[in-house]
RNA sequence: GGAGAAGUACCCAAGUGGCUGAAGGGGCUGGCUUGGAAAGCUAGUAGAUCUGUAAAAGGGUGCAGGGGUUCGAAUCCCCUCUUCUCCGCCA
C-alpha cells in the first residue's frame, strides 16, 4: 500500500512515477479529493462526538445529584442523528480510498530502467558461457520420460494437464535440492528455516499484494473461510509478522522457506505446455527478510548473492537482469531476476526473482519496528527471493548435464544426497 | 464433530452501565540512597491510530474482531476468530 499523506501531497509525481509501469493512474485525483471530502466530514463529526461526550458525561453527573437531565437529552438527540450520517459518510469515503489503494501498484525504484516489458530488461551479470554439446540435444521432458523419472501422461491421468509425477532418481533429485537449498541458506547463508501452512486466508493474500488484483491466479478451497492454496511462501512468510512490531536488535530477520506453490497460470493459457516449467503445483525454496529500511538494498544485494550461488555450486550457466519499470511485479520497487540457461530452448529462463518490496507489503500488512525505547514505530522493509525454483532446477540440471546416451550427471554438491553420480 | 472455559496495556491481573483509557502487581525508564550494585523509597509507563500543527496544544477512536442496545458499554445482546480443557475420530 502506498502511502496516503505521500500521494495526497505529491499526486502529480507519484502518477508519474507509477505510469512507467504503464497503466492509467488519473483516479489519484479522485483519490485524493474523496479523502478531502472525508477529512471535511471528519473534522465535523469529531467536534461533534466531543460536545457530545461532554454532555453525556453531564447526564451521570446531575443523575448522582438528582437534577432534571430533560433540557440536555434533547441536545444530545440532535447531536446522535447528526453524528450518525457524517459516521457514516466518513466510513463510505475511507472504505473507497482503500479500494483504491489495495489496486494501485507499489512505485518502481527511481534507478531501475524504464521499459514496457521483458524484453527491456537489462543483464547485469553473467556466470559462466552457454553449454555446447557436440550431440543432438533432447529437451527435459524427453529425457525424463526416457529416463522413467518424470511421467507426465500418468499425472494427467491423476490430475489434469500441467502437472507432473517425479519417479525415482527424479523425485530424489527434487527432494535432494529442497534438502541442499535449505542447508545451504540455513547453515551457510544465516537464515532461519520455516515449513508454513501452505494454505493462507484471504486476509494473508490481501496482505502481500496478491489480493484484490491476482485473485484468479490463486487456488480457492471450498470452504467457507476463504482460504486459498498457498501462491508462493512469500504469502505465509511475511505473514508470520503481520500486525507486530519487530526487535530492533532483531533485525533483519532472515527466513528460508520451503513449500509447495500453487498457481492457476490463468493468464499463461497454452505458454510453456510443455514439460514442468510451468505447472499448477511446483516447489520452491523461499528467502525472505525483514530490515531496517536504510539496510534494505545492501540486504537486497546479498540475498541475490544468497540466490546466485545455489546455480554457481551447480554449476549452472546464468545470466542476472533488473527488471524494467514494465516488467515490475506489483508490489516491488525493484527485483532481479536470475534467468539460468536452458539448452532446449537456446536461451534463459527464469529461474528465480529476488525483490525489495520497501515499506509497500509492511503497510499492508502492518509490520512495524522501533529504533529506541521512545521512537515512533517505523514500516519495516520486506524483500523475498527465490533460493530457488526447485522444478526449475531440476529442468536446468537434466538440460545442462545430459550425455549423448541421454544420461543425466548429477552436479557434485548433490551427490551425498543423491547416492548416485548419474542418472541412467 | 460434541461439551465447556477464556481472550483487558510489555507481562500477570481486577473490573456487571457514568466518578475507569482502565485498580493492583511484575517488568522497563528516571530520581533518591550507595564507592558501585542489590535491597529499599519515589516518580513515570496507551508509548497505538486517525485528525490537526512548522512543531505543539486540542479532538476522535482504541479492553480479540465485527455488529447491536443505550444519552453513555471493558461491563448488556448477537455474530465471527483464536487459545485452552474434556469426549469422539484420526496421520
Amino acid at each position: 500500500m502506498l502511502d496516503l499523506k505521500l500521494i495526497r501531497e505529491n499526486t502529480d509525481e507519484v502518477i508519474a512515477r507509477l505510469s512507467k509501469r504503464g497503466g492509467d493512474y488519473q483516479y489519484l485525483y479522485d483519490v485524493v479529493k474523496k479523502d478531502e471530502e472525508r477529512r471535511e466530514a471528519l473534522h465535523e463529526v469529531e467536534s461533534l462526538k466531543a460536545k457530545k461526550n461532554e454532555v453525556s458525561r453531564l447526564i451521570g453527573q446531575y443523575k448522582r445529584e438528582g437534577k432534571d437531565i430533560a433540557p440536555i437529552m434533547a441536545e444530545i438527540d440532535d447531536f446522535s442523528s447528526r453524528i450518525k450520517s457524517l459516521d457514516e459518510s466518513v466510513t463510505a469515503a475511507d472504505q473507497a480510498i482503500r479500494e483504491w489503494l489495495l489496486w494501485t501498484p507499489n512505485l518502481p525504484n527511481e534507478e531501475i530502467p524504464v521499459g514496457v516489458d521483458d524484453t527491456e530488461n537489462v543483464e547485469i551479470k553473467k556466470f559462466m558461457t552457454p553449454t555446447t554439446f557436440d550431440f543432438p540435444i533432447k529437451g527435459h521432458y524427453d529425457l525424463g520420460e526416457k529416463l522413467d523419472i518424470l511421467d507426465f501422461n500418468r499425472a494427467g491421468k491423476i490430475t489434469g494437464s500441467r502437472f507432473v509425477v517425479y519417479k525415482g532418481l527424479g523425485a530424489r533429485l527434487e527432494r535432494s535440492l529442497i534438502q541442499w537449498m535449505m542447508d545451504l541458506h540455513s547453515k551457510e547463508h544465516g537464515y532461519t528455516e520455516i515449513i508454513p501452512p501452505y494454505i493462507v486466508n484471504e486476509t494473508s493474500m490481501y496482505a502481500t499484494g496478491q489480493f484484490p488484483k491476482f485473485k484468479e491466479e490463486a487456488f480457492k478451497l471450498y470452504d467457507d473461510r476463504n482460504f486459498y492454496l498457498n501462491p508462493t511462501a512469500e504469502v505465509p512468510t511475511i505473514n508470520l509478522h503481520r500486525d507486530e512490531v519487530l526487535e530492533v536488535s532483531a533485525l533483519p530477520i532472515k527466513y528460508v522457506a520451503y513449500t509447495s506453490a500453487f498457481r492457476q497460470e490463468a493468464g499463461s493459457a497454452g505458454r510453456d505446455t510443455r514439460g514442468i516449467l510451468r505447472q499448477h503445483q511446483f516447489n520452491k525454496v523461499e528467502l525472505i527478510k525483514f530490515t531496517k529500511p536504510e539496510d534494505s538494498y545492501e540486504e537486497l544485494d546479498k540475498m541475490l548473492a544468497n540466490s546466485e550461488r545455489v546455480l554457481q555450486l551447480l554449476k549452472l550457466p546464468y545470466h542476472v537482469v533488473v527488471l524494467c519499470t514494465g516488467d515490475l511485479g506489483f508490489s516491488m520497487r525493484k527485483t532481479y531476476d536470475i534467468e539460468v540457461w536452458l539448452p532446449s530452448e537456446n536461451k534463459y529462463r527464469e529461474i528465480g526473482s529476488i525483490s525489495n518490496a520497501e515499506d509497500y507489503q509492511a503497510r499492508r500488512a502492518n509490520i512495524k519496528f522501533r529504533r529506541e525505547n521512545d521512537a515512533k514505530l517505523e514500516f519495516v522493509h520486506t524483500l523475498n527471493g527465490s533460493g530457488l525454483a526447485v522444478g526449475r532446477t531440476v529442468i536446468a540440471i537434466m538440460e545442462n548435464y545430459q550425455q549423448e546416451d541421454g544420461s543425466i550427471v548429477v552436479p557434485e554438491v548433490l551427490r551425498p544426497y543423491m547416492g548416485v553420480d548419474i542418472i541412467r
